[in-house]
DNA sequence: CTGCTTTCGCTACGACTCGTAGCGTAACTG
DNA sequence: CAGTTACGCTACGAGTCGTAGCGAAAGCAG
């Protein structure tokens, strides 16, 4: 690989944003385009042979060349959009962590159990697989994807953990927050702990996420608020 | 990338162990050769000049000609040895985590601590950070050499969890194991937490590992035993 | 010392991917 | 209609991959 260019795009200023800007709401407030617009149909197909190429090939396996094939859209177009593989992927795999929703089951401890449940189900799932730790891989020496990575993939996330924990003070199961920094912290250690242990089992040990194990796991989560733990 | 070919070694019969055998024990079970002896000064100047490589350049950036030219090694001699770069990073790196090592400080908590200071010491490493992750993800793929990073990596970590366990229970502050099998998925369990959270904590989240924030992870892993958490 | 065996460094090779440039054409706007 | 932009296609130089072939060097048995 060459030296990470600036990101420079030869046609458009680039869509640099989160999901390239599909121009289909002819009243936005973005500048409407004087030319041709780009397909959103081959943005689709590209996204879509992305997924496809990468649980079959792999992460290495994975090739522009391939993709532009396999969506049937010429290599420059796919340059055009996406300056490299990892923001492709980006963009290819953030729309994957959409499906993961917090239930609201009436107690925490079901609450977690059905999040860990959903994540293990979405990192069982191939293209999962072969993007994510290739993607924080990349991240740790290219601090802007780290950033796209964050706002597109890992900060939706985290979300969910808020939603718990609001939900747990609603019903009177944990205490309201007393420190707004001290609660921001505990969200972020929450989620680096749920996250990191079950991408760990799951990538890494490569062992299941059963139902055993996700009780057991959570009994250690709510250790602390020995009254939830029946 | 080719086909994942069989190790096919067109010299010997390859190393496939561990470490490459350095002939350096005459008297061991092992055949002695008969033609010219491999340089064991050549495997140390490989996994050396890997270790600098990956630091500078990252897994995408490393090249085995790259690590060639700094090791003084024709390319030929390095495919000699190791089948693809997956198999160098693993020897290359594996020896990094030999320096964790289980204090025994006279309390659970103390040991726990100790061990994630240096868990995230190691991790703040340049060649662990370009390493770890990226080795992960091929892992995913590649059953065989998953198991490779289990037995050269990930296994002697473990053995700190039950070494941790052993002690506090020797000073009464955990009860002694009644189930075997129960006892080995609590090991599992545990090790799964810490060095998943620490992992996404500093090469995900990309935040520093601070005394404070041991403190309250820690205390997160003690919770149930109310009694340790002064 | 002389053969035998194996590794060494070197060069070269075909296959592949990368990211870009140039061109003529297609699509949409005013 | 003219103007603007995206599109598909082809081709390119640079770089990497993993292998093959060669002569030379290093160790060991006789």
């Amino acid at each position: 690989m060459p030296a990470p260019q600036p990101p420079v795009t030869p046609d458009r200023p680039a869509h640099q944003d989160g999901l390239p800007a599909a121009p289909e709401s002819p009243d936005s407030t973005t500048a409407r385009a004087k030319g041709r617009p780009r397909s959103a149909a081959a943005d689709r197909a590209i996204l879509d042979a992305t997924r496809e190429a990468l649980a079959e090939l792999g992460w290495g396996g994975l090739t522009m060349g391939h993709v532009a094939t396999r969506a049937k859209v010429a290599k420059t177009t796919l340059y055009r959009r996406w300056p490299s593989k990892n923001e492709l992927v980006v963009d290819a795999v953030a729309s994957l962590f959409d499906e993961l929703v917090m239930p609201d089951l009436g107690s925490l401890r079901a609450d977690i159990e059905a999040v860990v449940s959903q994540f293990a189900a979405l990192l069982a799932r191939p293209e999962t697989q072969a993007a994510l730790l290739a993607l924080f891989a990349e991240g740790t020496r290219d601090p802007q994807l780290r950033r796209r990575i964050r706002e597109a993939i890992v900060d939706p996330q985290k979300r969910l953990v808020r939603q718990g924990r609001a939900a747990a003070q609603a019903r009177g199961e944990l205490a309201p927050d007393c420190d707004e920094t001290a609660a921001c912290e505990e969200v972020d250690i929450i989620f680096d702990t749920i996250a990191g242990t079950v991408e760990h089992r799951v990538l890494v040990s490569g062992e299941p996420i059963t139902a055993e194990w996700t009780r057991r796991f959570t009994t250690l989560l709510l250790g602390p608020f020995p009254s939830l733990v029946p």
